[in-house]
Parts: structure tokens; C-alpha cells; sequence
DNA sequence: TTGAAAGCGTTACCAC
DNA sequence: GTGGTAACGCTTTCAA
């Protein structure tokens, strides 16, 4: 990589003093109109840029703090409901928060090394993805401390829940409203998919249909289900580990002329904001306090780094919506209580909750 | 303010070089335990905090091109899908987006001044919101490009939309729909919300009855449409200036059991995500070609500060769904077309574009 | 194991 | 108007 040229050269170009192109390279008056002329066209010939860190170090800049969060941030909506405490948090500690959304394993590996390299951030949070050992001393080395949010990591502080746990809620929910079919729609490979994978196998056992989408999307969900029904027509019970893709699971239901919960019932995971209007029974993350967790996590480790963290795992909620049919009691139901009590989903705006643990 | 401590100053405490006090900060071997246990002493005693800048400057770290996109980020989903294409487009280019979520005035203020103060990147993106001609000149003065997004403003390369010109289409959707008594839900003050009260007057007259929701949420949107029923019983037509305004007065209508559409009509603006399974007829933002428009716009603005960029304004579309009736024709319609080709919300799944010049 | 000193690329002050 | 020249706070040889 070739060098950049400084002001030094372009001083030497336009044959002035370096300070005559700083001069022109912060617009301050009292320069010749010719002499400004020749040192823009030697920047521009130069293709010359100011280097942000001197320039700080000599205005003497504030040192503010800065966070780097490392995220699929646009896969979905869940990374949203995330950052929108932790931007609060850290924002309040006058930190800034330098978003990175990365999708892939190279992308992430590259800028974990600019950042080790650079030394750029006070902190780093990464979410919904692990760093290796040799990756975690060497940050260790750099006094950087890194926060896991979403992924437990041996090692690191992190905040996590319990997928399994809840995917094992949303198919015992469907077992107890009666389905004994159960299958399940998963999504592209990540950790947190993988446990909701074994939380649904517990209850539902290993030999339940399991179908992939091949993305975060309603299409991929639709097309997920498709394959799955065509494969399993006696499906009656459609878990998911993620709400848009129990959207498109509903989509293609619907689209089949099988009826919702009659026929099929379908969870979702996450509990994304909409959720409740168009009824869907789900799972509630707690994103919020994953968030202010990780914001005060990462603040504690900044100020006072040799203060440990505990890590923590927070509890998830399953939330009986219009997707899901009651628990089947073993007094008999009110004759009208399929009407009733059963609201179509589209009339179902109300929600709730019944928690495990029952703290978010 | 006081003065930070520097490795000078903890060389000095802790009775070493500087150069040490840099080998512990480091993590580097060959210190001396006790020499390493006296300098971090130091350093905890005088709350030192390493200089970025310097540091990056010592290290010759690259110059990473460094935009901050100024907006109140969390407040819609607009700006999570405007920001998606920004991201991505800028980091192709290689270059870090910086979030701010700003809400106020006052914090706008404040973050400017500092931007200003700091020098600290190479572009700024503004989204929503205006600044004034000091303002202007300064980033001129300093050489640090501006583009807005979502706002109009002299003398600064801006995307747009035509708010009013959006309103209008779905105040005269309803119009058409056979809506007599046209009113509008609005939010708190914002440029984009006046222009799209202005474009609901110019169709439903100025007499029209508004409500204005104290914030972008449900809720809110509930409450307006609660007062606006309360106060205009006999209205049929609610033009809403956001989708999740109008998810809350879908819930009020339907808590007051007034149909939808048969007795009110209601659409929305926006487009986010899910509006299609929940049937909201809508105001469709191109959300996507802003985001990629102020990604190119500052991109080039950066590389080429003498280019000046045009402004543009994109085109809305109006997206016809369930919570509007079809326009009423002068051919009589056939006996059944009330149920037909009217689904109830709940089974309106797909759109279709009734776009005015028809781009995103 | 430690320290002195030379950069790193700007800005800003002070002469000319 | 313009050019020298100290800072700015840190990393990194090079000697000791």
C-alpha cells in the first residue's frame, strides 16, 4: 500500500509552507487567491485527505468513548429492538456507538482485525456471533474490553437466553393444545437457531420434521413450509425460530386452505413489534434489558476494567396469541368456547403473556 | 475542563519512561511485575484513559473514511430502511457509518457543534431535520460536505419525496372510494407531517377535522382517532401520516365497531414492513432509493468536493389493500363485488401498485 | 528490563 | 500573506 501523501507534500507541490495548506485546508481567510488556487489542485492532483487522528490530536479533540457493535444489524428486526436501549445507554454515558453490520464469517474476521489493528474503540460488543480464543486475548492483550450479547462465549461476559428453553416452551404449547405432528421451520445457521433445534426436539422428539429457510424473510418461511407440507401433509404444528418466517409459514397455510389454529397451529420467536395485531402466538425476547445489559456491561468494563462482569441469562415469555389453541383441560370446555374464547386472528389484539420465569 | 492525565503524566507518578508506562498499556512482555504493578497503579490513581487520536497516529492506522447520519433513528422504521441501503453502500465504498440518534433540537445542537468542533469525519448525512445558513457555512468553511435526507433545504443536495402530493393521492383514494367526511391523524411536529396535512387539505379541504397523535406509536395513534371519533362521529375516511398511527386507529375503529372499509376507510404512509398481511392501504416511501441516493450523494461529495450534486425528489406511490374501498365506478359493479373483490383485511396478502410516475 | 528520542500529520502561534 | 516551528500524546526503535 502506498503512502498518503500529507500536507508536507502538497506543500512542497504547490511550492508553499505547510502551514499555508492548512490554511487552505480549513477555509481560514487571509490566503492569496492564487496561492489557494495551486494548493487545491495539488490536493486534488495528490488526491490528498487530511488525516482525521492528527488533526484531532493537535485541536486537542475530546477523547470520547467509543463502541464498536458488531451485528447482522438488518437481518432483522430483533437487532433494532436491541441497539435502540444500548444507543440510549451509551449515548448517556457520552460514548458514541459506531454500528458494523456484518453477515458473514471473512466480513467479521476483517474487521476485527482493522479495529485490533487500529485501536479505534473503548469497547466492542458483538452480537448473535463468537470470537475465538486467539481472538479474545488478543483484545484482552489490547485492554478492549468485548461484550457478547445474544451468544455465550466462554470467557467473555455475555447476556444471553435460554433458546432451547423457549423453543421448548412454544412445542410444549402446541402439545398441550393438542397437536401431535409437530414440525419445524428453522433458519440459516447460526447458534441461536441451533438450540431452539434441540429445545423443539426435546418436547417434540429427534425424528420431527425439521425444514430450513434459506433466509430471514416471509418468501423463505412460505417456501420453507411448502416443502415441509409437501413432505409431512399431516403436519399439525408448526414451530419457528423466528416470527417473519412464522409469517410466511402462515402465508403459505393460508394459501393451502388450511385453517389457523384449527388445522395447524404456529409459533413464531421474538415477539417483534406487530406481532400482536396480526396474532401471532410467539415467543418474547426480552430486548430491551439484552440491550441495557449489554450498554451497562460495557460501560463497567470501560471505567473500571479490572472489575469483572458476571455474565447473565435473562427468561423468556411465551405468548399465547391466535396461532396457538388453548391447553386442553380435562373439564370439559363451555359448548361456545371455540367461538369465543377463539378469537379469528385478525380480531386478536390483546396478549397474553405466560411467562416462565416471568421477569424480561 | 481539567486536563486528562497523559503517559507523562503516569511516567512521572510512577517514577518510569514513557516508554514503559506505553509497554504496560500495551500488554507488551518484558516488564518488570513490580514496574507493571506501580504504572497501572498510576494510571488507576489519575483515571488515565489512553488518546485515541494519538495512538492512531503513532500507529499510522488508516484513514478510514468516517460519514455520521444524524436522525431520530429509532422513532420509525422508515429510518431503519433508509439506513439499511446507506450502510451497505458505505461500507462498499469503505467507509464507517457513525449512528446518531437524535430526537431534539437541543441534542441536534449540541452533536453539530461538537461534529464541527472535532473535525472528525468526512461527511455528514442529516435525515428529517434542518439546519440553518451558520450552520451551512460552517460545514462549508471546514470542508465538510452535508447531504439531507428526507428534508428540503436551500443550498444543501437533499432527497426527497412529495409528502403533500402523497397525502393527497390517499385522501383522494378514499375520495374516489366514496369517503365524504375526510379527516387525518397527524404526529408531532415535523416538516414531512405539515407537507402531508397540507396535501390532505388540498382534497379534503381545510375544514377537515385533524387529530394529532402526541407520538409515533399505537397508542397514540389510538388516542388521536379516539378524539378525532369522539369529537366527528359521522367521519368515514381517516388519511393517517404513518402506518403505525394508523395500526392504532384500525384498533380504536375496531374497538368502536366500526367497520373497515365499509364504514371507514383508512390508509396509512409509509410502506414498513407487514402493512401487506395487516392490509393497510398506504402511501408507499421509497425508502431504499433514498438510502442509496445520500449514500452515492456523499460518497461523491467526498471524492470530489468541487462536484456539486443535484437534489431529487422521488416518487411516492399509493398502495391500495383492504382499508380502502375500490373506486366506486359508473359502471354499475357486479351484485357480488362487495365480497369478492374485497377480502376482509385479514386475507389481503398481496398489493398493488396504483403509482403515480411509478419509480422507486 | 528500562529510558531517550525520533517520528506520526496536523494545527496554531509567532515572526517576517 | 506566508513560512518556521513548537506542540498534541502515543508507539517504537536503539542503546544502555
Amino acid at each position: 500500500m502506498v503512502l498518503e501523501p500529507t500536507i508536507y507534500d502538497i506543500a512542497h507541490r504547490a511550492g508553499v509552507g505547510i502551514a499555508t495548506v492548512s490554511r487552505v485546508l480549513n477555509g481560514a481567510s487571509g490566503v492569496a487567491e492564487a496561492t489557494r488556487r495551486s494548493v487545491q489542485k495539488a490536493m486534488t492532483d495528490l488526491g490528498f485527505r487530511p488525516n482525521r487522528a492528527a488533526r484531532r490530536l493537535a485541536v486537542r479533540g475530546p477523547n470520547r468513548g467509543r463502541v464498536a457493535a458488531i451485528m447482522p444489524f438488518f437481518s432483522t428486526n430483533f437487532y433494532f429492538a436491541v441497539c435502540k436501549p444500548l444507543a440510549q445507554g451509551l449515548s448517556a454515558a457520552d460514548m458514541d456507538l459506531v454500528l458494523y453490520d456484518v453477515t458473514n464469517r471473512d466480513s467479521k474476521i476483517r474487521l476485527l482485525d482493522r479495529i485490533a489493528a487500529e485501536r479505534s474503540y473503548e469497547g466492542i460488543l458483538v452480537c448473535s456471533m463468537g470470537i475465538g480464543p486467539e481472538r479474545q486475548s488478543q483484545f484482552a492483550r489490547l485492554g478492549i474490553p468485548v461484550v457478547c450479547i445474544d451468544y455465550p462465549l466462554q470467557g467473555l461476559p455475555s447476556v444471553t437466553v435460554d433458546n432451547r428453553e423457549g423453543a421448548a416452551m412454544a412445542a410444549a404449547a402446541m402439545r398441550d393444545g393438542g397437536s401431535r405432528r409437530l414440525s419445524l421451520v428453522t433458519g440459516p445457521p447460526a447458534l441461536a437457531f441451533r438450540h431452539r433445534e434441540e429445545g423443539f426436539a426435546r418436547i417434540a422428539g429427534p425424528d420431527s420434521p425439521v425444514a430450513r429457510a434459506e433466509a430471514i424473510t416471509r418468501e423463505a418461511g412460505r417456501a420453507a413450509a411448502a416443502a415441509l407440507l409437501d413432505g409431512h401433509p399431516q403436519v399439525d404444528g408448526i414451530v419457528t425460530v423466528n416470527d417473519v418466517l412464522a409469517v410466511g409459514v402462515l402465508e403459505e397455510l393460508r394459501a393451502r386452505g388450511r385453517r389457523v389454529p384449527e388445522d395447524v397451529q404456529v409459533t413464531g420467536f421474538d415477539d417483534q413489534p406487530l406481532m400482536d395485531v396480526i396474532g401471532l402466538s410467539t415467543v418474547r425476547q426480552p430486548m430491551l434489558a439484552l440491550g441495557e445489559w449489554a450498554a451497562r456491561a460495557i460501560q463497567s468494563l470501560i471505567e473500571s476494567p479490572r472489575t469483572p462482569v458476571p455474565s447473565a441469562e435473562l427468561s423468556l415469555s411465551f405468548i399465547a396469541r391466535a396461532t396457538t389453541r388453548a391447553r386442553a383441560t380435562t373439564q370439559p370446555a363451555p359448548a361456545t368456547a371455540g367461538k369465543i374464547s377463539r378469537p379469528r386472528l385478525k380480531a386478536q389484539l390483546a396478549s397474553k403473556p405466560v411467562g416462565k420465569k416471568g421477569g424480561e
